[in-house]
DNA sequence: AATGAATGAGCTTTCATTCAT
DNA sequence: TATGAATGAAAGCTCATTCAT
């Protein structure tokens, strides 16, 4: 049994979330996190190298719930412009249940350094590739411009999903989300359209 | 004559933006912007209040070019779809020819806190304001989709180019950013066309 | 076991005591003090709350075995004259015997700022209203002229008693203050006496 | 004409006991007292070797005026008693006169470092001086008792004295300090009656 | 495995003093 | 004489990490 399968392992990075969301990312110190996993501060370090290693931690295990339902959304019998409405109302739906990943993956995680963010960048690659394949099926199969740039076409729907989310969070949640995903899909369907 | 048109306001602003650039944010003490600046530690606080006053204003003193320039675009008479593509063009070419700046805007400066991150969002409003004009005159126009909802494809707008700036800073500049304008103009007015 | 009572705390306090006695108030840094106390400078901050609460301990504590021998002298069966007999000899006692304390009360610990002398003067308030049992007690025993303004006689004993022992300080504790205590008592009884 | 006499040497140094008053001892910048004073920072070190010297002329100056008094107080016929009630009565006068001033000597100035208060003590020795040809005075006409130990008679004097004002100060000036002075030295008298 | 007391490096800001004008 | 912009040394406090128990 490795040590992401203990249990300790997950009540440290889901008190991370939490200290992280409520505290803010400079104000969530590891005594804090400690304290709110209800373990002693040494304790920490039996499971995660060093603090740098919990924050990595915390969007590993968080972003693999993201992948996880895109590659099970690939995995339908659908066109590649469903997918990519299924994919944004997952992506939106996901957020909009935990209140407190939101605040700490839009907000909190983007003050972190450099090199933090590097490793972060590293994890959501995985995410992208597998929105890429969307993207290249749907050029494929006529559904979509198969002029584009892929690259520009992901930055698009990555940047327009993200911008829209921030600007959700950052309005303290007053409206529904997953409410807007058709209206994004919509918009960004218009523009890669064959 | 006031403190900003001093200068050592001006010499401090831009010894900041070395600084942040190619130390990073959080390696980015009051001493060595000083030393940068070629100016004594205590001199910063003749011109700011504190740190987080050094951050802001330079923030605020380059946002100012974005603003101008796209004030500028503005006032020309042409099309909004031309406006989109000579905003999105000058908002390329200014960063590009500054990497300090984009570095520093598209990376480092995510990395403060939130006080300083609302006030610097503050700046950006404005910038999203005059972009939301040429937006409206679009639709008004009947160039764009009488129905889109401005937010959204504000969001769209922004969060793209946003997106397509910082992969593009991420990747050490290797390709031309500005040769990039075009195509993303393409993308967005597909989106957004009547 | 509360804080107080675990063994560093009147380690570090007691290393305030000769820190401040021989390098004067303004040189005592918290790091000349964990030196002092032969602990990190961290440790301080474990054991008080700022650099001011460490001040205030020390006074704190040291003033407390003040108003004990004090609350002791006043459960004795003898005459108000001998009570204020006993407490100036007390007094003067302590003192001599801890040159650093002396120094530190008399000399330094006056020049800390506003707000740390009025948590100080809270704490001596405490003796000075032990002081006046002995005064009321003298007066309602006949032993005191009974039209005295309580006020007033309180602040000849203490205002007599400090003058007298600050300048046996800053003449280097060159003769023997406790040799003092009776002629002071003789001289404070003929202002008293009824 | 030395420094002393010119206006600007008086106006800083009055400009100083407002600061002090008004700001607390630590609050009391040279960039504050010179703006007081309607000069410039710069102007300060004309007139003055360095802040301590300031503090210091400040006492002088001030205490100059005690001086003054006392030793006219000195050549009046009358007796020791008499001159007694006359020092404290124009000792409260000058200071209930002048309630910055009383709040200089009497809290903030005492929170200056241990160099400054040893010249200032020097200053008041020479009011402690004259204040002894009142006791000396006293015992050879025999008002006074011939075996009191003259260096605590002066002790009880001023420490009575200051231990009354710093009261009277503290709280706030409630109350007739002048008011005071007959009850003062009815009580002092009686304790150094023959 | 778990604890938590102890460590100590690191940084912003103030303000007395100087000196070129 | 007078100015005031510039200087730069100095210190309290935090918090990630360790390690003896």
């Amino acid at each position: 049994m490795v040590k992401k399968d203990k249990p300790k392992y997950k009540q440290i990075v889901d008190a991370a979330v939490i200290v992280i969301a409520e505290n803010g990312y400079h104000q969530a110190q590891v005594s804090k996190i400690a304290k709110q996993a209800g373990v002693a501060d040494g304790t920490i370090y039996l499971y995660f190298k060093n603090k740098e290693d919990i924050l990595i931690s915390v969007f590993q295990e968080k972003m693999g719930m993201f992948v996880e339902k895109l590659e099970h959304i690939l995995t339908q019998e659908v066109s590649a412009s469903e997918k990519l409405r299924l994919m944004i109302e997952s992506h939106f739906g996901l957020l909009s249940g935990d209140l407190h990943l939101a605040i700490v993956t839009q907000l909190e995680l983007r003050q972190s350094n450099h090199e933090i963010r590097m490793k972060i960048n590293g994890v959501l690659r995985e995410y992208l590739l597998q929105m890429d394949k969307i993207l290249v099926k749907g050029m494929e199969d006529g559904e979509f411009d198969k002029d584009m740039d892929i690259r520009l076409a992901r930055q698009m729907v990555f940047g327009t999903m993200d911008e829209t989310i921030t600007t959700w969070v950052m309005n303290d949640h007053k409206y529904d989300l997953v409410d807007l995903a058709p209206k994004v899909h919509r918009l960004l369907m218009k523009g890669m359209r064959a």
